[in-house]
DNA sequence: CTCACAATTGCAAGCGCTTCCAAGCTGCTG
DNA sequence: CAGCAGCTTGGAAGCGCTTGCAATTGTGAG
């Protein structure tokens, strides 16, 4: 492997030259630059990144914290970024924590403060202020998607008025009888959406004077299976069936759909069905949703910090609210008629 | 932030023995062990990734290229090195190159070029010759998964004999009319599975001296909505109507499933469906597949290539087959009595 | 034609750690 | 009690690059 030394050498240039026109700072006349990339093409060299990051301080590296890349906002998120990152010439490291509060920690705690990374990107992920706290003593600026960073700047959408909307289009069509499906408690730990979720579909029935049945708010895991398992007990038990249902995400909207369906009910004659996400699955399901572009909130965070890391400014902490869009497909209608409690 | 010279200083030893205390290696003597370990706690010593890494060689990184992390069966292996790789004290250098042969390029002849990764886990990526032994030049070991790596070791199912077998499966239960979805002839490129998959099935059908009629062999990308609507063509279309489907991948299964219902088909009443690659979503359906276990396959390349390199021996190539198990849901049984053609 | 000043260039000092090597010690053996 | 092996230790030389600083060269003005 050649390294700077022998490109110096064939280019008849010093180190300290060749360094300053691969590299494009510093002024270097066009001969000494033509000759010294030349000569690196030539020789096929390609830089050490750990001496150039020991050296400069700079790593062209950030991390990225997401709970888990197996999960549709998450893997979105991470094409986003990496598509952002790789173009500007930046590696990404992953940090998966799932499985195991122990795992999380020591990325914390250990990982991140190797100062291999440039940047941290936090997905969905809550951080104590002492962790926060670390990551900002080690200077590395800190973007958060998702989810609350006391501290750092923050990606997100209005989660609230989402939830509020998606209630408002159910209440508009003329439902009244509408549940919801929220995630479980331990999701609410981490990444507190759906907490803030239901909060606002709350907010949009008391706005328009219609109760919130108890037992029409259950929840489940954010997966389509989970969904199912869940939608499958509301729909088939005992109380009531709903008219409608609004789930936190379009996997458990597509849940809802599927156990709906085990029910011969149809959607969207017999249930309306919205969820928040614009899932690809969507379509094929007919589903009406909110659509968080969560790619673009990906690449966004990216521009954000890279944009701060060139420009050596320390940008302070600041809130962006990235838009969504309501899309309107075929899960949603106006209830039955006549609604008469059926028994499963 | 504290540094090994720090940690020295407050332990009353020199850097050298710190340095051996804090790695294990060398011998040191107890009490400096500790008390450097206890000094370092003290000062929050973390050590410098790149100082280290530059010294001795090694990164404590591997890189690992996917072509999506967005799709299932990337994602699971993902998971699986990722949570390996984390127990070990590895950092996971993720290389999405979706989007771009630009991209894919860059990739291979810049990013793993840089020094900056130990190892290199390319999943179900096809890498010309040119390219492995590039990345064998700079002494790196690589191990593939899911696809043919020649020269480099591999992990992989075998595509063929379970495409055989899942054939089987529905040949013995008594099935003749068998389609086929396969993969894009674009998925083919790069990781060849398309093809693979659809030659064991088809020598199952030999075997049992059945027939491939070309018209049930369709294709889709992969995905549960392009299954879907490539189902929708076979299903609704105006040829003879199969009566068991033979999916390349889980999510095709789940789309042909769908599509099945909406023509009102009962699975697996009118028709049967098997897949391939043990799916989460499997459950919710029914769904009879042949389990992969992707998550494994992919903590499997981890064990593998740490044990190589901390042995420091050069493990040569070896290719090792991932087991895999036929599990059988409700998604596939005896074909309906008399099978009328339908037409839609 | 000479001089001040700017553009280039090279020297060399690190960046923070690992590790070779030799020196210092300890505890035995003869 | 000398002599030696074996364990610990510290010194110091890098790992391959960046960059401050000074030296060199080139340029236009006077």
């Amino acid at each position: 492997m050649p390294g700077i030394k022998d490109v110096a050498e064939r280019a008849g240039l010093s180190i300290a030259t060749v360094s300053r026109a691969l590299s494009g700072k510093g002024n270097v006349s066009v001969r000494s630059k033509q000759r010294a990339q030349t000569a690196a093409a030539d020789l096929g060299f390609v830089p050490s990144y750990h001496a150039s990051s020991l050296a400069s301080g700079r790593n062209h590296n950030v991390g990225v914290v997401v709970p888990s890349v197996h999960r549709w906002f998450f893997s979105s998120v991470v094409e986003g970024v990496s598509a952002t990152l790789l173009d500007a010439g930046y590696d990404l490291t992953l940090y998966n924590v799932s499985g195991g509060e122990e795992r999380r920690h020591s990325v914390l705690n250990d990982f991140l403060l190797r100062k291999r990374v440039d940047a941290v990107i936090a997905v969905s992920l809550e951080l104590s202020t002492a962790e926060i706290q670390q990551l900002l003593a080690i200077h590395r600026p800190i973007v958060g998607i998702g989810g609350p960073l006391p501290g750092a700047s923050t990606i997100r959408i209005d989660d609230s008025g989402i939830a509020e909307a998606a209630g408002r289009h159910l209440i508009q069509l003329g439902h009244s009888k509408i549940a919801h499906m929220t995630g479980d408690a331990a999701y609410d730990k981490d990444f507190r959406l759906p907490g803030t979720r239901q909060g606002g579909f709350k907010e949009a029935m008391r706005d328009a004077g219609l109760a919130v049945r108890p037992e029409w708010q259950v929840c489940a895991d954010f997966t389509i299976q989970g969904a199912y398992a869940s939608a499958r007990r509301l729909l088939g038990g005992s109380v009531e069936r709903p008219t409608a249902v609004f789930a936190a995400s379009d996997e458990m909207a597509i849940g809802t759909i599927l156990a709906a369906r085990d029910f011969g009910l149809r959607i969207p004659q017999d249930l309306s069905v919205i969820g928040i996400d614009g899932h690809e699955l969507g379509e094929v399901f007919g589903l009406t949703t909110i659509d968080q572009d969560a790619r673009g909130q990906g690449a966004l965070a990216v521009r954000r910090l890279l944009a701060g890391l060139e420009d050596g400014a320390n940008t302070a902490a600041e809130d962006t609210e990235y838009p969504t869009s309501l899309v309107i497909r075929s899960s949603t209608a106006v209830p039955p008629a006549e609604t008469v409690a059926l028994q499963a």
